[in-house]
DNA sequence: ACTTATCGTGAATCTTGAT
DNA sequence: GATCAAGATTCACGATAAG
């Protein structure tokens, strides 16, 4: 572990990743990396390959002013051949490491994705879903020519047909969902704003850089506390940083050092959870409706965060998994509500608030905020 | 109508068809049938094949021989093999009846449209989009051990790269979008109540029924009135039944004579909307062209006069010739207009203003007067 | 300080017709 | 087929500037 992690820095003084004993990155080809892994050791594997784009000329906006397409070297194949045999080579590298129990994730667009499903499926994982993650502020078709192309695709799966005891946290997201279970379509934003890495230049790092709620969704709904995960394509490291986040541990493999560099950093500032926020949930049967989860992955509600009532003579723990906590109690707000107030029911979304700078704020106004933009859509 | 409606719903008698002039289900195998149509004669294909890659010992082989139980990873690769040969062959077919200028949709869900997908570009399609069904009201996950599958994907594609003139009724979709752009995800129902067929004993004919909006959408969004629309997978037949009542023209196969007769009686009842709900949108693209000289000729605009930006930050002086003028620059409303602000390019309708009593006025609205008055004629 | 206007930008296979 | 020019075309946010 020492000796990969002094290879992965080379001009970074040794006590830069001391702070990543359980995250690291690792510079070089994943295929090659992960055949030094060994077997049948990884909980997940999370990839986000490049796709493959066909672009041809130049776009523009309206206004003529340049969209910044994706034209890296790493994101360009000779043909659809060449692009199944690199694809082949990953999968079946993160095949290896997985364990029998261990799932995948790949993202990708209709550029990639269907060959991805293909050579899957033709090399024995077994999908489970399909998931499509919407994007809630995607960027326009300017020639007015298709429809916006305002999702990508996701594919979960297990390493083979026969596989059982992969981990699904249903309880736990039925519970933050409204008591119904989680569907196939997840709403999402784009990474921007104070999320997106920047240069000293203020230029993205990145051209693809995935948002920390859609990796937080993936990581709470299929892995446990203590998983190794891994990512195959580390990219700025945001499968890393919402691993350490919620407390897995992650190995991250990168070509390119200045994406590797950059990630470590990112990856050494993230502060973990407490480890009561991500204790697994298991109640829940008769868990309340609750809706709160959304919060959480828009940022609205940080992990941590304590919710009290108006007259703030209870404080409870906002978990990441969109339960909260009381004393030793662990429910959903409903149910935490009525145990704070020694009711036999209580709605827990005009009960709790948040503190904020203009004061409390009730979280049934943040849920009306979400539920306006998911009516407009 | 009356007599094909009494028609339909016999015995199948000769008279059968006489009301499905434009409307006409070919019972057999799509491959074989598809064959029989003239090449490039079709505007628009929905196929909707089967997907039970599971459901084993139920698929067959183009040749109509039967796949084998599939339990060990050979015989699952060769069921995979054996649903690629079946959508190639169907693929094939379909794309050599389509006009260079014709679309395709398909729809199908995780178990099957990777595959698809993937021969899809094999074979050259050209995908457009692909666009994600959300059900409003999916199955639930019965054994809680997954997602709700709550959303299937259709691939929109056309017939190869190089495509031109395809139909996408952009303005159309906007304005029923409250002017938003359509996005690549639908909202749209499960078939229900009474859009649902059922058999005397109330039991559903087919399985996999799909919604009549579903099909009012692809339709409404990649074809014209008076088009050929096929599915080469009619089962009950919405996709005749909307072509139908949307005044398209459509040939409909299917193997299953129980599927084909359900099909008939309920495309024969449908009533086609008026022609005047139908009638094309005159689109912008589509308007007749207005050469800037017409605007001089008609004495709209007289040869000296000045043409300013909405900011007067530029003027330019109006030619004889048509041509204007800034500085000792010469040239069209475009060429100039993009000269004036140092950009590549301009729409020097939207940018240049003519000034008036009542103040400055667009020159597009003086175009726009012409226009009106040609389509009058 | 607060509100409003402007600007920048995001995994994009993004035009059409005449010569 | 290649080249050229007409001319059609954007949504949601966040950051910054202006009022």
């Amino acid at each position: 572990m020492v000796e990969s992690r002094r290879g992965a820095s080379a001009r970074a003084p040794r006590t830069k990743f001391q702070s990543l004993e359980e995250q690291r990155i690792i510079v070089g080809d994943c295929v090659a990396e992960m055949s030094k892994l060994p077997g049948a050791s990884v909980d997940l594997v999370f990839a986000d390959p490049p796709y493959n784009l066909q672009l041809k000329g130049e776009l523009k906006r309206p206004d003529e002013s340049q969209v910044d397409a994706v034209d890296d070297d790493w994101d360009k194949f000779s043909s659809f051949a060449a692009y199944d045999d690199f694809t082949r080579a990953w999968l079946l590298a993160a095949r290896r490491v997985m364990k029998p129990s261990a799932t995948i994730w790949v993202i990708g667009s209709y550029h990639n994705i269907f060959r991805v499903g293909a050579i899957m499926q033709d090399l024995g994982f077994w999908i489970l879903n399909d998931i499509v993650w919407r994007k809630s502020n995607p960027m326009p078709n300017f020639r007015g020519r298709r429809f916006t192309n305002a999702h990508e695709t996701m594919i979960w799966a297990a390493r083979d047909e026969k596989a059982k005891g992969y981990t699904f946290n249903y309880e736990a997201l039925k519970a933050s969902n409204e008591d119904v279970q989680a569907r196939s379509d997840w709403l999402i934003p784009l990474c921007t704003g104070e999320e997106r890495l920047k240069d000293g230049g203020g230029k993205k790092v990145h051209p693809t850089q995935k948002p920390e709620g859609l990796l937080a969704r993936v990581l709470l709904s299929s892995s446990k506390q203590g998983d190794l995960v891994i990512d195959p394509f580390n990219g700025t490291g945001t499968t890393g940083a919402v691993a350490k986040r919620l407390g897995r541990r992650y190995i991250g493999f990168e070509r390119d050092k200045v994406y590797a560099e950059a990630a470590e950093r990112r990856i050494a500032a993230v502060e973990p959870l407490p480890a009561e926020t991500l204790a697994p949930f298991m109640t829940a049967r008769e868990a309340p409706r609750v809706a709160f989860s959304e919060l959480i992955e828009r940022g609205m509600i940080a992990p941590g965060a304590k919710l009290v009532d108006s007259k703030r003579r209870y404080g409870a723990l906002v978990r990441a998994d969109g339960a909260i906590m009381l004393g030793d109690k662990v429910g959903s707000i409903h149910r935490i509500g009525a145990v704070a107030q020694g009711l036999p029911a209580c709605n827990g979304w005009t009960f709790w608030h948040v503190e904020t700078k203009g004061g409390l704020r009730l979280i049934d106004e943040l849920r009306a905020e979400i539920r306006s933009e998911m009516t407009a859509a």
